[in-house]
DNA sequence: ATCAGCTGAGAAAGCGTTTTCTTGGATCGC
DNA sequence: GCGATCCAAGAAAACGCTTTCTCAGCTGAT
């Protein structure tokens, strides 16, 4: 007959009861300390086995000081480039017998202070993906929120390592790429307002224009999904640009799919351009010349700077930058002589 | 001057101190119980604000016996069916105030029962979606997961609702739709051996062929992303079909593009279709034509589920079906005069 | 004026572990 | 052979919270 705890389920004084010993006996066996005698341990396993017992995380969370689970914070789950960093995080975090609980903001940046801190306060240690947050808001609660990894963000709270993207320099490349083909008017279809990573690709643009003056570049606003590139068909018809920089391979993917419908050719009338080079930039029609972010390894980075931080091994915690690599397919072409030049 | 408990952080015994109180007056105060005094209560108010007192989860899930986290364990976080159930059970769940934990068992069956088992120790609930485990060894395990909600499996256990895509008669409107258009020789590029859905699929293409004599169905082995279907191109050529049914959407788009690269048009020299209607199939070129699953809002039925069960609102837990609509787009057409026949 | 009845708040007992502390018994050295 | 040493295992404290139990003090009825 199995004897229940109060609660209904099987607990470690139900295996000590069985195996005859006490309640610490039973937790040193289920540890492996090995200062038990082994006739003794035996004796409790078995009484584990039969009784199928297995031990309570929550209790030992609490007596540990620690749960094994680590939490993320992303602006929208929908993002495939968000869905990456939290697989590559998940993969990495598991191989270390940690946990991942997320908590997706849905974009409304002034929820991501309190779902950032009641994620923390149940896990060991927090990665904070592409905050929608103001600066000033991220280092007030930036420290509190340790251990902390940041994505696409930088604070000055001490040991906060951040992973970013220079999506400054991956825009530029793009940039440099069209003009290469011979395109002289080009648009930007802007993010998100609130995204950093936008921020970076707008500096990255005035740069761009800086060290070449002679070019034309629109800025159009947008958004990150689909719809925004689809919608945005006519004001990048307007813009007269040749040559279009989606803010994301989604955007890009929306809009080829919009210049399609009307009937024009990509890269024959106009160039188009993503960023991130998700899988499915690979299989568009025509391939999507994109620059390339590792988003996948990304989420695995963040888990092993939230590891040693976790581990407390003092060793500086530096972050690191990624640089994209431009990946030039089919959906760029050379720029169409303009109009207004007399061939021969 | 903040004083801190041993540990460093500050607990309900800080707040106590400072407000001169004892811990369960602060408990009562922090957990709106009314039976204190006006000014008592809000003399703990403004010490816990004071202190910055956040209660911590781990005490409290432990005291409660409830987490107010719920567990998911996928097969592959990497495929877009399951983030999108991922992302409608975390919203659905957000709105309740639970949390979501992920588990993924990359394919691997025979983790799935012990990540499962772990999931649930940790969590109130588990959603189990689309596991590829046995259905002895589901049968064996359903009843200590519970409560649980199984997604495109079922089990004899009790209390535990399952929602079922019905992928049978999707596979056949399918397949009904592109003899309409005229296709006599189909194939079936399969998916994943141990996919439940893929099992449903195959039932249904027998139902289909016992119901159209005259159609020829080959059956392709395959796998449930885009490399799977870009490298079936051959397969697919060489058993001379000119409707192809792809396990899924991702499948579709890798075939397509292996098929564009070799050439061949679509739908005017093959039609291809997909399943699930990803969100990405819209914008496919040709657009593509499936079986549209509402994937986002599974998660959330399996959200509400799992609540009523959490809850113990002893209405009888049915489970679902759902039926996949038909969503004909550009990558299916008319099939070509067969050579063998002669016109007029 | 006295006592039953009630109320508000502190004391303490859980929740299920781990870990320190303690103790009885065995071991070892002289 | 006896005290110092060590070891294995039990008792109990700790983790941070909620909740029951308890009791002092008060209200109000007789």
């Amino acid at each position: 007959m199995v004897r229940k705890s109060a609660s209904g389920r099987i607990g470690i004084a139900d295996v000590a009861i069985k195996a005859g010993v006490s309640h610490a006996t039973v937790s040193r066996v289920m540890n492996g300390n090995y200062t038990v005698d082994p006739e003794i341990a035996a004796r409790v396993r078995a009484a584990a086995a039969e009784l199928k017992y297995q031990p309570n995380p929550v209790g030992r969370s609490l007596a540990l000081g620690k749960t094994d689970t680590i939490g993320i914070v992303v602006p929208d789950l929908a993002n495939p480039t968000f869905q990456a960093i939290l697989r590559g995080l998940s993969r990495a975090a598991a191989q270390d017998g940690y946990r991942v609980l997320i908590a997706d903001s849905f974009e409304v940046s002034s929820e991501e202070a309190i779902l950032a801190g009641e994620a923390r306060r149940r896990c060991d240690g927090l990665v904070l993906c592409a905050p929608r947050m103001s600066d000033v808001e991220l280092e007030e609660i930036a420290p509190s929120l340790h251990p902390l990894v940041l994505i696409n963000r930088s604070t000055s709270a001490p040991d906060v390592p951040s992973l970013v993207v220079d999506y400054g320099q991956g825009v530029q490349d793009i940039a440099g790429h069209l003009v290469e083909l011979g395109h002289t008017r080009l648009a930007f279809l802007a993010g998100p307002p609130r995204s950093a990573s936008n921020e970076m690709r707008l500096k990255g643009l005035e740069s761009f224009k800086a060290a070449h003056p002679e070019v034309d570049v629109t800025m159009l606003e947008g958004g990150s999904d689909f719809d925004t590139g689809h919608e945005a068909v006519d004001a990048v018809l307007a813009s007269g640009a040749s040559g279009i920089l989606a803010f994301n391979d989604l955007v890009a993917m929306g809009l080829m799919s919009g210049l399609h419908e009307r009937g024009l050719d990509v890269p024959g009338d106009i160039s188009v351009t993503g960023f991130d080079d998700i899988p499915f930039a690979k299989y568009t029609t025509p391939a999507l010349t994109t620059a390339a972010v590792p988003i996948t390894e990304l989420g695995e980075e963040a888990w092993h700077q939230l590891r040693t931080l976790i581990r407390k091994e003092g060793n500086e915690t530096p972050g690191s930058r990624y640089q994209p690599r431009l990946e030039v397919r089919a959906s760029t072409g050379p720029a169409k002589a303009p109009r207004s030049t007399v061939h021969g």
